[in-house]
DNA sequence: ATTTAGCACTCTTGATGCGAGAGTGCTAAA
DNA sequence: TTTAGCACTCTCGCATCAAGAGTGCTAAAT
């Protein structure tokens, strides 16, 4: 693999993710200054071809990438495309406004990111259950319903209204949740659940009733749908790769589903990660490529952020996006 | 127009609906028991079309229903297709668990329509300004930042985190809540605007910025994406008519821009509407209908509710969705 | 007067064939 | 080792053709 091979990838690269066809020898020659005639290229195309990098949809078509041959493209050529000026700024203006909940968190997110890109994106926020309690306070609606604010110790704060299971007047709403919060201050929200069927608890004990439905807001929110949000999906329809509605809707389907979540998720590793075509092993998303991203909230909460894109996606524009969006999401969220 | 054309139209509509074929003569007399021979039919559908109720691709297709088809099928023909026990349990149930936050109410309307029509589905929530404040508090968040909680007349709870303009304590907060509460009971959120900025409001009027900070996010909100929630846009792909991804992308396109809010809201009547085809004027949406109706909150603050499907659409069974939902929503608001 | 059978006519659809164009692989010369 | 030249292959678009579906019209039947 010579200077001048990854030269003629890199070209025959740029060149596929820019028109979507295949790519022949003389285009290459043309257009990209190789210094070399079209019949050198043609016999480079050929080892890149037998080396697995390229493959050719018919005997006679140009070349086009292989995922071996974007897997190299990503790792060993490419150079992350450095973000605009008005880029930046609209990524540090994004979380300026609102604050300190959650899901606005990551549906501006979500939608920062698809716009920057013009891929769909998904965000996923990080488990609930893993954050502990700060605060826990109610405000009574009137008709036995009440909002529950919770804060966590990421900062953050979900609120929710619900009917209560019993009649209780302001009063004795504040005092319980005073006693409720004084008591399980800085526990983690899934250790709440046993520690609140404890019958050695007292007073919190006795309106296990109540507790136990506030839990299962907090934590029911998390199969919610609040807990990811999807956004700019159609944006696949404006790439010639989805002409086939049969396609659009297995790979929409795919991040609709709970695969995607699963998918995502399941990265450990921290910082930008790239899934080209079949390295997926899903089939919905055989001709698609993924680029993830972790950020963290308060100490090592994680939440994930996913663009998705063709197997031509652009690499290195899509990488800096995801990268500085994510860096920016963990330096707001820890403040 | 005699009740063998009627017939025949009907027969004929309820066939394209079903296969989205254009439909022969020989199909009908053999499908539907019409009692005469296919010339028959060929010499009634010939006088259907000369009426402006059928049209032909091409002369040698069967035919499909126009504009005008349709349009006498819903207005004179067609009955509302009675719901199932299950889906009429499906609407009581839907609405049965978290209470009070209008936007949740219309995310949960539109995801519970499109799931019933597997059509994409619409929901237009009511405009903000024309319910009355109830009641306003505030809870501190520490840093600056408040959860103002909102209540309007129709029972329903607006909330959102901000940052306050200048350092309150949690007693000074909560007193200039009640001073608020007291003088501006019962007032339009529109008529609010002009009361904060009155120099003679005395106490109120010195935090005039904090006001104008909370009063922003409260009708800001309007404009933002809590005013209408769109649920299952991919339905639309299981239709054959949407093979075009082209056409896939004008229909999705207007129902994310403001035209379909602005459609929508335009519509004054109460009760079940419908618009086929070309009625809307609307070139993006020429082949495809919308059914739709509207619900109150309150007194006489209503919103919209809508769904989009081909032209060909399931109108007796849209139209009793909408019609159930629509209903049922109104009931739980006013409660 | 209506309904129906029969039939010629029209138009789409799918298959087949053909030429143009694009791109390759190979050979031989530079 | 590079390059020019050329034969070869395969797709794509276009035209042609037969089959099939459905119509409209005419004439017979009810």
């Amino acid at each position: 693999m010579d200077l001048r091979k990854q030269r003629v990838l890199e070209a025959l690269i740029d060149d596929y993710i820019a028109t979507a066809e295949p790519v022949g020898s003389r285009t290459l020659a043309r257009k990209y200054a190789l210094g070399v005639s079209s019949a050198t290229i043609r016999n480079e195309m050929a080892d890149l071809e037998d080396l697995g990098f390229l493959e050719q949809p018919h005997t006679s078509a140009g070349r086009i990438p292989s995922d071996k041959g974007y897997r190299y493209y990503v790792d060993q050529i490419m150079k992350p495309a450095p973000l605009v000026q008005a880029e930046r700024e609209r990524i540090r203006h994004a979380y300026q406004v609102r604050v300190r909940e959650l899901h606005w968190f990551i549906h501006q997110t979500a939608r920062l990111v698809s716009e920057l890109t013009q891929y769909p994106s998904l965000v996923v926020a990080p488990p609930v259950e893993q954050s502990a309690l700060t605060d826990l306070s109610f405000i009574p609606l009137g008709d036995s319903t009440v909002l529950m604010v919770l804060k966590t110790s990421g900062g953050m704060v979900e609120n929710q209204t619900f009917l209560l299971p019993e009649e209780f007047d302001a009063q004795k709403l504040a005092s319980l949740a005073q006693d409720f919060t004084r008591e399980f201050r800085g526990v983690a929200i899934q250790e709440l659940k046993h520690r609140i069927l404890d019958p050695l608890q007292g007073d919190i004990n006795r309106y296990q009733e109540l507790w136990q439905l506030a839990l299962k807001w907090v934590t029911g929110q998390d199969s919610e749908e609040d807990k990811v949000s999807l956004a700019g999906p159609l944006n696949i329809l404006n790439y010639p790769e989805f002409r086939d509605v049969d396609k659009v809707r297995r790979v929409l389907g795919f991040l609709e589903k709970e695969t995607a979540l699963q998918l995502v998720s399941r990265t450990e590793s921290e910082g930008v990660q790239v899934v080209i075509g079949a390295e997926s092993l899903l089939d919905d998303i055989q001709d698609c490529s993924l680029v993830t991203a972790t950020y963290r909230v308060g100490a090592d909460v994680v939440g994930h952020l996913m663009v998705l894109g063709p197997r031509r996606m652009q690499y290195g524009r899509v990488m800096s996006i995801v990268q500085a969006v994510s860096d920016e999401l963990t330096r707001v969220l820890h403040g």
